[in-house]
DNA sequence: AAAAAATGTGAACATTGTTCAACAAATACC
DNA sequence: GGTATTTGTTGAACAATGTTCACATTTTTT
């Protein structure tokens, strides 16, 4: 068996980015430290470089990660459900709750940048792709004329809106820091996109 | 007169935050580095540190920049209309433009973090009002029967959605590069959001 | 013009990501 | 099973970078 190294190779990765999870967590995306990291997965400093590319690429798998769990939650919000507008209201609220109970792992997700020029791997921009998953559905049936392409283009514009709310939100510029309004005011916005969206059928 | 002090004083620093502003344009809110900031701007590296707090105060002092001007478009770009939905759309296509044009800056205001547990002082939080100042009027005009209080916090969840699909889109999640598909995306958002605007007035 | 105050200077320091030569462990081959 | 090769680990060293500080220079005050 030429399994052992693997094997000790795959325990070392998941340490560190258990490890580094659990530093994000601790300190957000900027407290996250290679000696922290490396302290806590219980390994030499140069281990790290070893079983990943760089600081950069860790984080990008600890927010596959997130990205995963979150999409778990999506998943099951929205399949408890039939209403299109009540699976809309649901994933929003979903979210929003998501946001609220990991803003440090949910943060890193959308502010973690790559040095100047470099690229994420497709493997990791593919995984944004749950994000939306669960709002094609619903949306296919309140827009029967749009083409699956514009559909997914339409869904990823009714993402961002929510996302963007939830993250002004929460990084304080605009709408006010309680929970029960954050959450109103997705309730709000999805409401009118949804009344919107409705009457774009006809006129579109 | 005592004022050559401060005469050179104000100099400085305004060369420091053109320096920065200018370095921010090439190589992006990462790519900053005191040593290249006081080269370009002509002063020894200590210098900094007496002209400005540290490096975070010097891009919150670029930010207020950026959102000033960005404010003068956004002031100019309403100022020209009555129609409250023409000048929603107007509003968003102007922002549309800013972020296109003006990205690097663009993304400084809402990328820049300050270290773990420290605050943004409440003269550059307010700066940020610029964003939704100009949305409050056609919005009161669409829902004459919110309150004051309530239709700032209805426009901050307009702006924030409108600025979630520029952002995801800028930064290559879902909303596809080309700049068309994203100002037809946001003119469907805002568009959208406007209908169900209307009809919130009755049913809300 | 001399004394006092404020400011500019750049070397030194602390923190951090990353590399590398030496060492250790695992595996392959006989 | 024992040896050679390949792979992994270690931590010291390096490079980049933000920040400080003792000293020099400039500006203000008297």
């Amino acid at each position: 068996m030429t399994t052992k190294r693997e094997a000790n190779r795959a325990d070392l990765r998941n340490r560190l980015i258990d490890a580094a999870e659990s530093q994000i967590k601790k300190h957000g995306l900027k407290g996250l430290k290679a000696r922290d990291v490396t302290t806590e997965a219980g390994c030499a400093l140069g281990a790290l470089y070893n079983a990943v590319e760089d600081l950069d690429q860790l984080v990008m798998l600890v927010n596959s990660r997130t990205l995963a769990s979150l999409g778990d939650v999506l998943q099951e919000t929205a399949s408890a459900l039939t209403e299109p507008s009540d699976i809309m209201q649901a994933l929003g609220k979903a979210y929003v709750e998501f946001a609220l109970n990991n803003p440090k792992v949910w943060s890193a997700i959308f502010f973690h940048r790559l040095p100047e020029g470099a690229e994420a791997p497709d493997w990791h921009k593919q995984e944004h792709a749950i994000l939306i998953d669960q709002l094609i559905e619903p949306l296919s049936e309140m827009r029967p004329d749009l083409s699956p392409q514009m559909l997914r283009l339409r869904a990823g514009t009714l993402f961002s809106a929510v996302h963007g709310v939830v993250q002004l939100s929460l990084h304080g510029r605009f709408v006010g820091a309680p929970a029960e309004i954050l959450a109103a005011e997705v309730k709000a916005l999805i409401d009118a996109m949804s009344r919107g969206i409705h009457l774009a059928n006809v006129s579109e």
